[in-house]
RNA sequence: GGCGCAUUCGUCUAGUGGCCUAGGACGCGGCCCUCUCACGGCUGAAACCCGGGUUCGACUCCCGGUUGCGCUACCA
C-alpha cells in the first residue's frame, strides 16, 4: 500500500484512557508497517467539554509509549493547523457548500423545543418524517430565515438525509455493514453558537483535506459510519473516501460496559497511561507509568487485546509488532483487560531490563533514606529483585534488606528454623565468616559448604537460620549472593545480632 | 423501544467444513528442582450460548432466538 496516512484524533476532554491508547497504537503499527504517516489531530470542537492540560497529556502519553507522530499537533506539517478549533474558516466553507447544494439546511429549534418534542412523540427523530413540523429553512420562508439570522438567533445546520436508501460501509475488520438511511437522523453538522462544526463534519472535512487513507477507530463509531459515507458523497469526495476499520471495544474487567474515563483507577488497575489530576475536581487517577509498568509491557499488553498474531508468540517488541500486525487478524468482539496477565507481562519485561537501568528505582529510595551504597551493589541488588517483582516500584521492597538490616525477624520462620542447636551453629559460622578474606560469592560458598559438609550439619540447618538472620524473613536470592553484597562486616554484624536476639523455639 | 455489532476454557485468544480426543497464554491445583522466595520443567482441572436447517460430515456456512456491548445529543 502506498502513501498510507492514518490519524489518531482524540478529544481533549480529560486523560486519554487505554482504549484510546490502543487505537493510537493500532494506527501507528499500521502506518509504520506500510511506510505511511501517522497524524495527531486534536478534535476540540466541543468548547464546553474542553479540559486544559489534556492535549499535553495526550502528547506526553504517546511519547512515553514510543508511539511517534509524523505530522500534527506538536510537530506541525503541511496540513496545519491540526487543532480543529483553529480550522473554523475551513469548515464554514464546506457548510456553505452543503447548504447551497441542498444537502443541508438551517434549523432554529432550541434545545428546549427539541426536548419537548422528544417528550411529546415517542422515538422522536429529527428526519424526513419530522423535519416538516420543525422550525427550519425548509418550513420557514427565505425572508424569515434571513431576518432570524440577522437578528442573531442561534441556529444549527443539519444534514438532509434522504430516506429509504441502503447505505453500505465496507469495513476492513467487519466486512460489509448496511444501514438504511431512514434510521439515520438529520444530524447537526454545525452550530452558530460557537461557529464550530460537530464531530461528523469536522472529521470528514479534515480526513479529506489531510488525505487520510484509513480510518482506524473504535467500534462506537460504527453506527455513524453510514452518515460519514453519505457526507463524503454529498461533498463530492466519494472517490477518495478512506477505508474504515472499526476496532472492538475495551471492556471493564468485571461487570458490563465499555471502559470509560470515569472508571479512573477504581478497577484495580490503572486505566490511564500517566497519572492524571482532574483540574476541576482535583481528583487523582493512577497511571501505568507511576505504578511501575514499563512502556514496552503496556504496548505488548495492548497489542494483544483485540489482535492476535498468526503464531503463538506473545512477547513482541514494537518493531516485531510493526512487522506482524494486520487488520484482518483483529478480533471483532470486545476484550476485557486482565490485570493478572498484565502483571505477568510487566514481569517479563522487568526481567529483561538491564540491571543498571533498574538501579535508578532503588537509588531513589536509598537517597530518600540517606543510605549510601556502591553503584555496583545497587545494580546487583536490582538484578536479584527484578526476578521477584512484577512492577518497577516493587523493586525496593524486594531489595531493601540489602541495605537495611532487619529490625525484627519473621516469627513463623523463627519458630520453624531457629532450633535449640541453632545459636551454637551460627556462632561457629560466625567464626568461619571471620576467617574468610575474599568475601566473593564463589569463595564464601566454597568455604562454607565445605565446612557444613565436614561438620555434617546439613544445608538446611545452616542456610535457613542464616537467611533469617541476614534478611529477617524466609525470602530472597541465593544465600551467598546476599553475603557478597552485604560484605563481611555487615554479614557479621547481622549474624551477631540475630544470635543475641532471636529466641530459640521449643 | 429502534438500529447495528458481537457471542470458543474465569480472562486474552487459536480455529475459515473432515487435521478437534477443540490448541496456546495468564490465573488456579499437583509434582519436580531447591537453603527460602521467585524462576524454570512436567502435569491436572477448565470452553465451542441455545434451537433449527445446509451437508456424507459442522466450533466452523445459513436462519431464528439468548445474552453482552455500542449507537440512538447543538459529546466525541
Amino acid at each position: 500500500m502506498s502513501n498510507v496516512r492514518v490519524r489518531f484524533a482524540p478529544s481533549p476532554t480529560g486523560a486519554l484512557h487505554i482504549g484510546g491508547v490502543r487505537t493510537a497504537l493500532y494506527n501507528y503499527l499500521f502506518a509504520r508497517q506500510n511506510g505511511g504517516k501517522m497524524l495527531l489531530r486534536i478534535e476540540d470542537t466541543d468548547s464546553n467539554r474542553f479540559v486544559p492540560g489534556a492535549e499535553e497529556y495526550i502528547i506526553e502519553s504517546l511519547k512515553w509509549l514510543g508511539i511517534e507522530i509524523d505530522e500534527g499537533v506538536g510537530v506541525g506539517g503541511e496540513h496545519a493547523p491540526y487543532r480543529q478549533s483553529e480550522r473554523k474558516d475551513i469548515y464554514r466553507k464546506y457548510v456553505d457548500q452543503l447548504l447551497n447544494d441542498g444537502k443541508a439546511y438551517i434549523a432554529f429549534d432550541t434545545p428546549e423545543q427539541l426536548e419537548a418534542k422528544r417528550n411529546e412523540i415517542k422515538n422522536f427523530q429529527y428526519d424526513a418524517t419530522t423535519r416538516g413540523m420543525m422550525t427550519n429553512s425548509l418550513t420557514l420562508d427565505a425572508e424569515e430565515v434571513k431576518s432570524r439570522i440577522a437578528n442573531g438567533d442561534n441556529y444549527v445546520v443539519r444534514i438532509k438525509i434522504e430516506p429509504g436508501e441502503e447505505v453500505e460501509v465496507d469495513d476492513l475488520i467487519r466486512g460489509k455493514v448496511v444501514i438504511n438511511s431512514s434510521i439515520i437522523d438529520d444530524k447537526v453538522l454545525y452550530k452558530s453558537a460557537d461557529n464550530l462544526p460537530t464531530y461528523h463534519l469536522a472529521n470528514i472535512v479534515d480526513d479529506h483535506l489531510m488525505e487520510i487513507t484509513h480510518v482506524i477507530r473504535g467500534e462506537e463509531w460504527l453506527p455513524s459510519a453510514p452518515l460519514h459515507v453519505l457526507l463524503y458523497r454529498f461533498l463530492g469526495w466519494a472517490d477518495t473516501m478512506p477505508r474504515f476499520a472499526h476496532l472492538p471495544l475495551l471492556l471493564k474487567p468485571q461487570g458490563n460496559g465499555k471502559l470509560s474515563k470515569r472508571d479512573g483507577d477504581k478497577l484495580g488497575f490503572p486505566v490511564f497511561p500517566l497519572e492524571w489530576t482532574d483540574p476541576k475536581t482535583g481528583e487523582k487517577s493512577k497511571g501505568y507509568r507511576e505504578e511501575g509498568y514499563l512502556p514496552e509491557a503496556v504496548i505488548n499488553i495492548l497489542a494483544l487485546l483485540g489482535w492476535h498474531p498468526s503464531s503463538d508468540q506473545e512477547m513482541f517488541t514494537m518493531d516485531e509488532l510493526i512487522k506482524e500486525f494486520s487488520l484482518d487478524r483483529v478480533s471483532k468482539s470486545g476484550a476485557k483487560f486482565d490485570f493478572e496477565k498484565g502483571k505477568w507481562f510487566n514481569h517479563q519485561y522487568l526481567e529483561k531490563k538491564d540491571n543498571n537501568d533498574l538501579a535508578v528505582y532503588l537509588k531513589k529510595e536509598l537517597d530518600a533514606r540517606g543510605i549510601k551504597a556502591t553503584d555496583e551493589n545497587i545494580a546487583k541488588a536490582a538484578g536479584h529483585a527484578k526476578a521477584r517483582a512484577n512492577f518497577a516500584n516493587e523493586l525496593w521492597e524486594q531489595a531493601s534488606f540489602f541495605f537495611i538490616a532487619p529490625e525484627s525477624y519473621d516469627e513463623k520462620t523463627a519458630k520453624k528454623r531457629w532450633k535449640a542447636e541453632t545459636p551454637e551453629i551460627m556462632s561457629q559460622l560466625y567464626t568461619v565468616f571471620e576467617g574468610i578474606e575474599d568475601f566473593s560469592l564463589e569463595n564464601t560458598e566454597k568455604i562454607v559448604t565445605k565446612w557444613i559438609e565436614e561438620k555434617g550439619y546439613g544445608m538446611g540447618a545452616v542456610m535457613n537460620p542464616l537467611r533469617l538472620a541476614l534478611v529477617g524473613e524466609s525470602k530472597g536470592p541465593h544465600m551467598f549472593d546476599i553475603t557478597e553484597i552485604l560484605g563481611k562486616e555487615e554479614t557479621l554484624r547481622r549474624l551477631k545480632k540475630a544470635i543475641e536476639v532471636i529466641p530459640v523455639s521449643e
